[in-house]
DNA sequence: AAGCGTTATATCTTTAAAAATATAACGAAA
DNA sequence: TTTCGTTATATTTTTAAAGATATAACGCTT
């Protein structure tokens, strides 16, 4: 047990843990992280980036502005948008945006099962 | 090989790594980070919060609130603060102070470790 | 050609965070 | 008791991010 002086640190009546952000950079900036994903997984869901959004409680435009960088920053496009035509238009997602965001889910898990593995470290040490 | 198929949507000409940031909460606020580590550190080295603030490019201000906090979520204080004597006063970090370091830099390294092995299994995929 | 709901884009406003500024209290040393 | 550089705190200003608003283009359907 390496550091079992920091137990006297950590006030008992209070609950710490660790935890944490992960996401995949592109170029130095952020790339794919938890918001595009939910973003990705709405217009999957709805078919517009506008109804996503507002499930968001986010503005069209900043979904926009995201959905936009995506396509920019990957190889291929994540999301096929449409302006005017049969229902006024509409976004779908790519196979290619699916499997990306199933990579993120296992990558994320593994994420969370090392916050859960330090916290439980923590809190015993 | 779970995820081959995610090789096509990376641009061969970007760079992608895995990024993140980790800290320890208290009470579900920020406890304990790489920013306050830092600040504890030059306050260390120069005695002098006001001194440490500067080197940082921070305000007084927020350095203050921040060790501040750091006071009130510990059990006991990492840093003793004293108003006016020799030199006008300073302040010193305890010795409880620099065991948290040292076990934050030992987390923060597991946590370097992850994101290494994480984004060579993104990049050779 | 008119209607529809969407995408696309610019501009303005609001809000929250950060920074800057100012002032007072502190306490040992000279 | 004056000086010093610090801590302590309030107030104001600046800045950047977010949000709101407005407008036009789009293209299928009817």
């Amino acid at each position: 047990m390496s550091h079992k002086s920091i137990k006297s640190i950590l006030n008992k009546k209070f609950d710490y843990k660790i935890n944490g952000r992960l996401w995949i950079e592109c170029k130095g900036e952020g790339f794919f992280g938890p918001g595009r994903v939910e973003l990705l997984q709405r217009i999957d869901k709805t078919g517009s980036i506008n109804k996503a959004a507002g499930e968001m409680g986010m503005s069209y435009k900043k979904a926009w502005e995201m959905i936009n960088a995506l396509n920019v920053q990957a190889a291929k496009p994540l999301v096929i948008m449409q302006a005017g035509g049969n229902r006024g238009g509409g976004s779908v997602i790519t196979e290619e945006a699916k499997k990306l965001i199933a990579y993120h889910d296992q990558l994320r898990q593994r994420f969370i099962s090392f916050l859960e593995k330090e916290t439980q470290n923590l809190v015993t040490l």
